[in-house]
DNA sequence: CCTACCGATCGGTAGG
DNA sequence: CCTACCGATCGGTAGG
């Protein structure tokens, strides 16, 4: 009789996969605060208690819902880069795998920690938690492999590795902004072509691999 | 008997600016659908339907709002660079401008125009269409002192203007993410040190200012 | 600018 | 997983 998920059958684990599918969906778009029970209840019909007994409370739902975007963006973005060896190709590979999956809008309202990001980067709590370390986690992915492309010989020595993840950061997450506000695709031409141009000024000229098509042999 | 504002008062009128200087703060931190007519009245100790009466509806407090914050936008942020000479030197201090009243945290919420277009760009309507109008006439101010930039020679004609504009649009953005979901002042440095790097990028070296410090005569 | 009210919806509980 | 509830709050109206 536990009240966050009744019976731990297998039926009930799809059920609780089935409501969170849709609760990321809700969230991107809406919110994580106006993702309420009733509004579930209504998109995948069933009663509001039936949602409500596999979570056991608003903010219960809410970090599930969290912990469910990121399986969604593990699985989506950085599992397809994992068989690409680690350094530039695999740094310039989580950027495209990125935008793509914004780009294809995989959540109904873009890239889903964006969205809540904004919304509760005034609430403290364990859900504002939650996303700034999702995030944080994501942000230093973008980092380490920064410095194995660094120790690769790849990125010139005296690239300052912060200031480039941080820029690099910001032109997917600008062209997200203006994607969804102004639905223009060309926001992403323009961050891949920033991409492209500020990872070609960090690279080490010695190292024979400016860009893909001057390559000439492996 | 106008529903929307009751009497056109001196007072009315002074009321009205009060509570739409709390919606703005509510707004920024909370969002704007979470920003209540009760929520208002408690904090500025009037009834409900005392604040209801100066807007008529839900929808037109969020756009008075919306309006609100534009002008407290202009009036700190864009106002203090009319007196500064157009082109570069203009291009550069918006951008300084842009960020001080992000690190000085004028609303609550940090960016109240980054906070409210995540939180609309998903919800079809006029609040969604002032918000965009207003986000976008930065961007092009922008994208206009650029061109402004490069028809008096400071900047490079073969810089591609959008380009630029949406890189130096990215870092401010970025650093008002990191800002408000890490806590962490750094993004300040990174960003001012992304701008003033990619801006000298785009200097023609002919004019004679690539940076304050070596200017050598006026 | 107020009191007094409306139906709808919120998160959550009792009990099964 | 359900029905039947709870008090609180929502946007909004009537009438002054």
């Amino acid at each position: 009789m536990n009240p966050v998920v009744l019976y731990h059958t297998e039926h009930a684990k799809k059920t609780r996969r089935e409501i969170l599918l849709v609760a990321v969906d809700i969230a991107s778009a809406e919110g994580l605060e106006n993702l309420s029970i009733g509004r579930l209840a209504k998109e995948l019909r069933m009663s509001k208690t039936g949602i409500f007994a596999h979570f056991g409370s608003k903010q219960q739902l809410q970090l599930a819902t969290v912990d469910a975007a990121s399986e969604i963006f593990l699985q989506q973005v950085v599992q397809p880069v994992l068989q690409i060896p680690q350094g530039l190709r695999r740094l310039r590979a989580m950027l495209e795998s990125w935008l793509g999956y914004i780009e294809q809008s995989v959540f109904r309202g873009g890239c889903f920690f964006a969205a809540v990001s904004a919304e509760f980067d005034s609430r403290p709590g364990k859900v504002r938690d939650n996303i700034a370390a999702l995030t944080k986690a994501w942000v230093v992915a973008l980092q380490d492999e920064i410095a194995l492309a660094t120790a690769n010989g790849e990125l010139l020595r005296d690239v300052n590795q912060n200031e480039l993840a941080f820029e690099l950061h910001a032109y997917v997450q600008e062209a997200n902004w203006a994607f969804k506000m102004f639905n223009d695709r060309s926001a992403f031409m323009l961050a891949k072509s920033a991409i492209a141009n500020r990872i070609d000024r960090a690279v080490n000229p010695g190292s024979i691999k400016p860009s893909r098509k001057l390559r000439s042999a492996k």
